[in-house]
DNA sequence: CCCGCAACTGTACGACGTACACCCGGTGCG
DNA sequence: CGCACCGGGTGTACGTCGTACAGTTGCGGG
């Protein structure tokens, strides 16, 4: 679509790439498509990545290094520990079909091994040893980045999702009364709650409580 | 490799599909591996299912249908509901590759249906109203099929995981000592967690005792 | 015996990642 | 001023994937 305004750098093809997986889910974001998006042939997206994989990783890279964490401050470790998730939430939000990257990726790149120090730190001033504190900030982060990337991993075209969201319900609320009451009532929220603030809001305040529950 | 006994079965497919999954990953079920491995055709495989996305619905199903839910007792909502989370990670666990399947189709089949509801219905007893028991139960789905998953979507070829783990070790030992003096302590286990039973009894604790503090 | 249908085959198409060989055009150096 | 260099891009080709469409088997019941 948009031809080559003069030249291709890395940053432009990772931006546009990220679009894509925005606008049409991270399936969309092909060697060739991205090479098309700039008028260009496949192969020239070889010369700023070695291969499909280190695009993915660059894409992360990118989601990581946009998180805005916030500075340390006096503030007991709870809330701190509370701002940072939140930020990596905020950043995560925007390109829920990308998030899913940044699991396997968040120690690659300097942000990401800032942001690991910070949360080890505020878990070891919350009591935790060495050793659950290292299992401890990988389920946060885990945790924190399924919150934005569930239910979009292979996402359908974005027109069909609310009605697909409504056939679901439908489909819930189909159910025999008797077995799933609870379920039935719930239908609407299991199925719409993604991405809502309150979704997220909640389950943020679980993990800070769950980790001052270890002690 | 292995020849056609007499005729083929769904199910003796799906079980075949997660044999795969657990010695290859997830990216070797394909339906042209899974023919051959049956030494039969491609197309044979269509049918027995509409297209791949329902072979992986089945594999999830099949996932889901193993959780040996435990029967409602008399015991205190938390202990119950640890036990359920517990029970789902037991039937995850064997099949890390696999497990990502199932965060977007627990409520596909009867068995998730029943899991879904026993959940609901223990947050209700915690006290959450509704809305919150809704956004909790999703929550606590996703984090135990991420505590599984993490790490293995898009695993590489299985021998070289432990050459990779040291590597990436090494990698953040040999990071400035100064400016990440807790990464670089954690680093074996940041990098190893996954899989250890303590990451995971830690981790449900943090989840269920999470739940607690919502009040 | 043969007919029907469940189960499987054969061929083909378009999309994917990517190896390998080639080439163009601007920049710096003699 | 000319030319060689090389960063950035092209062209072609291969093997793999999912799967559409049409044909073929063989077994069980009339």
């Amino acid at each position: 679509m948009a031809k080559r305004s003069v030249r291709l750098s890395r940053d432009t093809l990772i931006g546009c790439a990220m679009d894509l997986a925005d606008a049409e889910g991270l399936e969309a974001v092909t060697i060739r498509r991205l090479a098309q998006e700039n008028g260009v042939t496949p192969m020239a997206m070889y010369w700023h990545f070695n291969d499909k994989d280190s695009l993915l990783d660059a894409m992360a890279e990118h989601l990581i290094t946009s998180v805005d964490l916030p500075e340390p401050t006096e503030e007991p470790w709870d809330v701190q520990l509370r701002a940072i998730l939140g930020a990596i939430l905020a950043a995560l939000r925007p390109h829920p079909p990308a998030a899913g990257l940044a699991m396997r990726r968040v120690l690659n790149a300097e942000p990401g091994l800032k942001l690991a120090e910070r949360v080890l730190e505020l878990l070891s001033r919350a009591g935790l040893d060495p050793h659950r504190s290292a299992n401890a900030a990988t389920f946060l982060l885990c945790s924190v980045i399924s919150l934005v990337a569930a239910e979009f991993t292979n996402r359908p075209e974005p027109e069909d999702q609310e009605h697909l969201v409504r056939q679901k319900k439908a489909l819930l609320e189909a159910l025999s009364p008797e077995r799933y009451p609870r379920v039935i009532a719930a239908a609407p929220d299991l199925v719409n709650c993604f991405g809502q603030d309150d979704y997220f809001e909640l389950n943020l305040d679980l993990l800070v409580q769950g980790v001052r529950a270890l002690r």
